[in-house]
DNA sequence: ATGGCCGCCCTAGGCGGA
């Protein structure tokens, strides 16, 4: 019963933050890294920094100079051609078959700063593209619901009410506002993924992966919200919950290296 | 609740992040 580790980690920049990517590949190995926000072309990713780190299967969706998404994998990739999600062509999903598994690495829209669609595009495009996933998944789950599925990535959104600082004080701030989290929980029922997370921690316990550049001393204010989520299949529950609180780690001493990215890597050990 | 800081780009102030 061989462990299987996939990793995702919202970069705010790969070619800034290549050596922390192999630092971060070094001290804790994943089969499957998924990456974020990239913000290169193609062409300029860094390959020989991914390959050296232990990851010579590689699909990169870049754009220049925002988003962007990644997988780097241990084993061979087969990449799937599926929707983009996206109406504005932007790189914000890349899906592989890997080892027999299917990866879907997702940045979603951030959605700017009123959440209100009607005045608000960028909110708007946030709630469309979540609402692509949902039909995708759904579609996916009636051709065969015993498909084993990871997604994950940046969603952008705290779902629940310990995944934020303060419940009652964003309520109102995109992010963690109820279309949002309602929209996510379609999302999730849509093939009735496991929030891995979640079904490994009670839900009384606060969980963060995201802490604001803002914050001058961010492990003392402590205001996160998690934003970085992996999810299985009910093909993969067993396999990505055997190993108990263990199975789910947020790397969140990752946020204190020099220069961090505003995210700390989260990683799941699937028993398979 | 606000503002704080980042990284990007036709390199410098504006945009987007969340």
């Amino acid at each position: 019963m061989p462990d299987f580790k996939v990793a995702s980690w919202n970069i705010n920049s790969v070619r800034l933050r290549a050596p922390s990517v192999q630092k971060y590949a070094a001290e804790s190995p994943a089969d499957v890294l998924m990456l974020q926000e990239i913000k290169c072309r193609n062409g300029e990713f860094p390959e020989k920094a991914l390959k050296d780190a232990g990851f010579p299967h590689l699909m990169v969706r870049g754009q220049k100079g925002w988003h962007g998404v990644a997988i780097a994998s241990k084993h061979p990739i087969e990449e799937l051609d599926c929707d983009p999600f996206c109406r504005n062509d932007e790189a914000r999903h890349a899906g592989a078959r890997i080892n027999g598994i299917e990866f879907h690495n997702f940045y979603v829209p951030a959605g700017g700063d009123e959440p209100d669609p009607e005045i608000n595009p960028r909110f708007a495009h946030k709630l469309d593209f979540l609402e692509r996933m949902t039909a995708y998944f759904a579609k996916r789950k009636a051709e065969n619901p015993d498909t084993p599925i990871v997604i994950g990535g940046d969603l952008n959104i705290a779902p629940h009410e310990n995944d934020v600082w303060s419940h009652k004080q964003l309520l109102k701030v995109v992010s963690h506002t109820p279309v949002e989290t309602e929209g996510m929980a379609k999302l999730q029922d849509s093939f009735d993924f496991i929030d891995v997370a979640r079904a490994v921690y009670p839900e009384d316990e606060k969980l963060y992966s995201w802490w604001s550049y803002r914050n001058r001393d961010w492990k003392k204010s402590n205001r996160g919200r998690r934003l970085d989520h992996l999810w299985v299949t009910p093909a993969l529950k067993d396999a990505a919950t055997a190993h108990g609180r263990d199975a789910l780690v947020i790397h969140r001493h990752a946020r204190d290296w020099e220069k961090p990215s505003d995210h700390a890597p989260v990683q799941l050990t699937m028993k398979l």
